[in-house]
DNA sequence: GAACGGATTTAGGCTGGCCTAAATTCTAAT
DNA sequence: ATTAGAATTTAGGCCAGCCTAAATCCGTTC
């Protein structure tokens, strides 16, 4: 039967990813954000920790956190790049919405080849964003840095693209899907509460075209928005 | 990141459909036969056994072999259902020829959900036979009992069509493909050498009709096919 | 019917990856 | 400067699955 490993396991996979996505918030990632975000009890995380950075994939400072190195951030990209391709074609070929297609990716990832991954790539003309608008990979590593600021930050009378997600909740997707507030939706900030209150944003461009929302502060800091120009009024 | 696994453990899947198939080509499965196929010791098979019969997928005789009970049979065939959707849809979907495909599918099918399953079939049209002519399990378990027989088997002047390659070894399905010889071909036995000879045949149906091809016993015993008619001449 | 050889199982060990409980280290507040 | 509390690591265990070496069983042959 001969099975082959398309890579690291599964386990360390995730470890790497999750290390991968924690460094690109700021900083080292730390044992306790790692166990969190895997689910898993932090001393497990130390224990992966222990055999990753024996395997050059990590750097680890006791007691305050790990950094990819090199090897590490490869392997971490390709999973991505796996990951966000997989998400891609199943959304555009297989009809999953953004919210379910999540779930699928996340198992598949660790299933499928590069050779897949390549044709699904190619048979989807080399796309650069997945389904919930962050940046793939390409092949060799490279990743685009979104110049986007969330949308809590944008100015009241400014118009902005909504480029890119940054949550995977199935029930969050689904109620910005409602909204209509996909990557590529035009709109512009109408109001802002105080006090962290929420942000009203008037549609200009999307299937809800013309439509105010009123997105609460939690919300508008998971959408991350590249501004266009600004409305003088 | 709550990784929900699709169904039993990747080697527990690939026990049942290692037993299965054992059985189905008669009788109960031996462990050597199993640890065989599945390239691992035989005490690690008898450990196998010991948790998959306390798990109740399959009964266990000691030292004459093991049975699928019926939850046993439901999990292989679903295993069985995703391998060979899965090389139908990578076959005609993503270009894979019929000698690589199975290797992917191998990772895949204990990867992919059911759902994603279900899609691919209907992308693919419920198909009946994956590339190789095997049947594809029903999804509630029902599985066409294929009346075909090795062409080894098929007296000199009957015509029959070829239904299934027995074999996935990429080396021999590369051999066969460059004759030409996949499901569906139509041909005529025209010749069969004595003492196990090789076997001449034919081709009436295919991209290389009108040529004769000479079949080794070896081969002619992994073709198996369907005798349409005779040839009274 | 005894003994040999092959198949199978038992015994015992290893690794990856998870856990809880306990010890340690760091930080921040007094 | 001390110390409480949080974060981290160490200690020690468990299970799945694999391994090798040794014991056992079965069928067959003399």
């Amino acid at each position: 039967m001969a099975e082959t490993p398309v890579g690291f396991s599964r386990s360390t996979e995730d470890y790497l990813k999750t290390i991968y996505g924690l460094e690109s918030s700021g900083g080292p990632a730390l044992t306790s954000a790692i166990a969190e975000v895997l689910e898993v009890a932090p001393p497990s995380v130390s224990g992966m920790i222990k055999r990753l950075s024996e395997s050059g994939l990590v750097e680890h400072a006791p007691y305050r956190g790990v950094q990819l190195t090199n090897a590490g951030r490869r392997a971490a990209l390709r999973v991505v790049r796996r990951h966000r391709i997989l998400e891609t074609y199943l959304t555009s070929k297989l009809g999953y919405d953004w919210d379910s297609v999540h779930e699928e990716a996340e198992r598949l990832e660790h299933a499928a080849s590069d050779d897949l991954i390549e044709r699904m790539a190619m048979a989807l003309g080399n796309p650069q964003y997945d389904p919930h608008g962050a940046p793939i990979p390409t092949k060799d590593g490279e990743i685009e840095e979104p110049e986007t600021i969330a949308l809590v930050d944008v100015a009241v009378g400014e118009i902005a693209e909504l480029r890119m997600v940054g949550d995977r909740d199935p029930d969050v997707l689904r109620y910005l899907g409602a909204l209509g507030l996909k990557p590529g939706v035009l709109f512009e900030v109408v109001g802002r509460q105080p006090f962290r209150g929420p942000i009203t944003i008037r549609v200009i461009r999307s299937t809800k075209k013309d439509t105010d929302q009123v997105i609460g502060n939690e919300l508008a800091q998971l959408l991350h928005c590249l501004v266009t120009e600004e409305e003088v009024g």
